[in-house]
DNA sequence: AGATGTGAAATTCTTCACAGCG
DNA sequence: CGCTGTGAAGAATTTCACATCT
């Protein structure tokens, strides 16, 4: 009912409804939101049913309504607060991306072991020198981590994160991280993702399974 | 046996194979590998069950025969290049990290739709206009696509990609992608992720499910 | 003793199918 | 009627547990 899977479907769906919502529609069927976020349409209503949020079978859902109620279920009280680690070419694209963008997340300070790349501003956010992160993680109560550092500097990095008192870190680094078990790691491999992406290009069979999403 | 997220975690333990071998060491256990990569020993049993390839009870398995096995089983024959769309910062950024690597997959040409970013090279990349795209891949028999275009352009641009034969893609945009059946598609949403980690941060209670990764 | 290979159980996730409502 | 909510079936995936080998 709050597996991994699910949430991240929510997310997408959520995604979806506020563009509609933009667009000025005001209801959508299971259907729709299936369709353009790829799953079936029971499972978008098995998820939704796991929000106690219910529809009507005239009109489907209540866009507005539902919006609020994934915001409800979606958004954490208190962690919105990330700090970006590694401000090399990754690092520096995850930021310019995220500016601008209104998405839950805000990133509110960049490291870099590199002192050249600390106390300035980069893309709107303020760039310190690894030394200072657990101070101003704990001054700016950052309770997310994103790393963007290379391989070698990705374990030392996520404990320093650890000790920081920070829940979750997103890892772009190629390395699987060993953290205590209350802080959740998402590892984004964008290697190993081409790598995998090339393997079922090649066996792609015609009549095979849909597309499938990074959850 | 040939399951996507069995895939994922072959891949994942090859790189790690290869790093030992770099490092020297001839003989790994399923213990070993389970906790580098984080799944259970049994899990990768039975994953290289599926290989055909054995191990012995002694010393466990041969490295370097193992990462020999993985190459022949992962290696797809004609699917290693790949054309990447949109050369923004994202673009520019996955450029520069596949520069240099040594994955299976080389990024062979670049396009944009903004004329002035064509006709140079980027981190020892060809950069081309985006009409340029259907004449390229084919010249270079490119079978894979990445897209870091906008969301507004991600799905004539899949289209396009689709139409000059790509048979898979690799989408940043945060949009899901509608594409034939024999075309895989991987939708690597970093908005969604971030806000996906930012709920278990928040959720996370001690005791919980060790981390995971994005297969 | 400790590791592999593997049936079988357990768990998780998805899809089916249909009652019931507007 | 077509759509929602949902029990039940079905698939897929992971984990257990143990015979077997060195």
């Amino acid at each position: 009912m709050t597996s991994e899977r699910t949430i991240a479907r929510l997310i997408v769906y959520r995604r979806l409804l506020n563009r509609m919502l933009g667009e000025g529609v005001r209801w959508a069927h299971s259907r729709e939101l299936a369709d353009l976020s790829g799953v079936q349409a029971a499972q978008v209503r098995r998820d939704l049913m796991g929000l106690g949020y219910t529809g009507t079978p005239a009109r489907g859902y209540d866009v507005c309504a539902l919006v609020r109620t994934l915001a409800e279920r979606l958004d954490p009280p208190g962690i919105r607060r990330a700090a970006l680690v590694g401000i090399g070419r990754m690092g520096a694209a995850i930021l310019a991306y995220f500016q601008g963008r209104g998405s839950g997340v805000e990133i509110r300070a960049a490291f870099d072991s590199d002192p050249r790349k600390a106390d300035r501003h980069l893309y709107g956010c303020a760039c310190h020198g690894i030394g200072d992160l657990p101070r101003v993680v704990a001054e700016e109560q950052i309770r997310l981590g994103i790393l963007a550092v290379p391989a070698g500097a990705a374990q030392p990095t996520a404990d320093l994160l650890v000790a920081s008192d920070i829940r979750g870190i997103v890892n772009f680094a190629p390395v699987p991280l060993r953290t205590p078990e209350h802080v959740f790691v998402e590892q984004v491999d964008i290697t190993a993702i081409l790598e995998k992406v090339a393997f079922f290009a090649a066996n792609a069979r015609v009549g095979g399974p849909l597309t499938r999403s990074t959850p």
